[in-house]
DNA sequence: AATGCCTACAACCGCCTTCCA
DNA sequence: ATGGAAGGCGGTTGTAGGCAT
């Protein structure tokens, strides 16, 4: 089909080709990065007089001309690994590529698309029933996107950091759960008494190796943070990018919450940021492995900040409600 | 043989992050 | 601190080839 303006689809306004990419293309592209290195793509089309862009060169040699990449079809194992580390983190395809060696991102999105595809037409669900129970995802595929959403300050809805299937551990009172639900505290318990074999933290090892979370830490980490909440801590508890730096992956906001019955604390990765980005843990001594969703169901409204909730604002006394019969102050 | 449909996958696009001057 | 360039990522599209009718 030609285009209404006639121009060739094939080149852009630049004269880079576009398309797939031609034997002869394949070489030189090839030839220069065994020479001179990967990376610095945007130098490649003047230095080889390829009529590509940097962009089309980096995906060519990624996808298709590294020496390391495996060829054919994905073993049975390989399948296998896919499904599993997509029930743990979701669309994450680079970081899925990492631990698929041989493999490239757009492989293995590829694959699952195609497979997904496959079993919506079959009746099937999204996992095998063996790796639901094993990330105790089963309420995810049922009524619920692979991805919880949230919407920002700027009303555009985004992906959350944190997939589905880790959000239904906290709404699952018969599963292991990641952190123990407030509710499961004895309720003439102070705080400072719970006994630390009562948060059992039943992180599948897969999930702390990859997001590199030491299990004390964990711990200790969801022992300071319900202290802080308790003691009237400085808490942000609204989701979103703005509450936090606009560089850090959002959290899920109250529309995530509010599918569930119980209160929830919400365990996301760590990441690396360096010193001139501000990021603020949500609280005071957490460094981020830890993050407070209390949201009642009945609110319908974001409250802004727990220390802005003076006693008679009726979402502070709601969140209380919920706490204080566990944890009187 | 012609046609239509489906599948797999390569490649592009837009957005976001990181890096660096 | 800032802005532009480069790189990275995930979603989407285009297309070749296989298969059924």
């Amino acid at each position: 089909m030609s285009s209404f303006s006639g121009e060739d689809k094939s080149s852009d306004k630049n004269n880079l080709k576009k398309g797939p990419w031609t034997t002869a293309e394949d070489d030189i592209l090839a030839a220069y990065v065994r020479r001179h290195g990967s990376g610095n793509w945007n130098v490649v089309q003047k230095n080889t007089g390829l009529a590509r862009c940097g962009k089309s060169c980096r995906l060519r040699w990624t996808n298709h001309l590294r020496p390391d990449l495996k060829t054919g079809a994905f073993s049975n194992e390989e399948q296998r690994k896919v499904i599993e580390l997509h029930a743990l983190m979701g669309n994450k395809w680079a970081k899925m590529a990492q631990e698929l060696p041989g493999r490239t991102d757009n492989e293995i999105k590829n694959f699952w698309n195609t497979r997904l595809k496959k079993r919506k037409r079959n009746g099937l669900g999204i996992y095998p029933d063996d790796i639901k129970h094993v990330f105790n995802a089963h309420n995810s595929e049922t009524t619920l996107p692979t991805y919880t959403h949230y919407v920002n300050d700027s009303g555009v809805g985004s992906s959350s950091c944190v997939p589905r299937e880790v959000f239904n551990n906290f709404s699952t009172p018969n599963q292991p759960l990641l952190v123990p639900p407030i509710s499961e505290v004895p309720v003439d318990m102070q705080l400072f008494e719970v006994p630390k074999e009562m948060m059992q933290l039943e992180v599948p090892e897969e999930m702390m190796q990859l997001f590199h979370i030491p299990k004390e830490f964990l711990l200790q980490e969801y022992v300071e943070f319900l202290e802080d909440f308790m003691n009237g801590g400085n808490y942000e508890c609204s989701g979103g990018p703005s509450s936090i730096s606009s560089k850090m992956p959002p959290l899920p906001s109250s529309c995530d919450a509010l599918q569930f019955d119980e209160p929830m604390v919400v365990v996301r990765q760590v990441h690396e940021v360096g010193t001139n980005q501000h990021y603020r843990p949500r609280s005071p001594r957490s460094n981020g492995y830890l993050e407070s969703i209390f949201y009642p169901p009945n609110v319908s409204q974001e409250p802004k900040n727990y220390s802005n909730m003076q006693g008679d604002d009726p979402i502070k006394d709601t969140l209380y409600s919920i706490i204080h019969p566990f944890f009187p102050r």
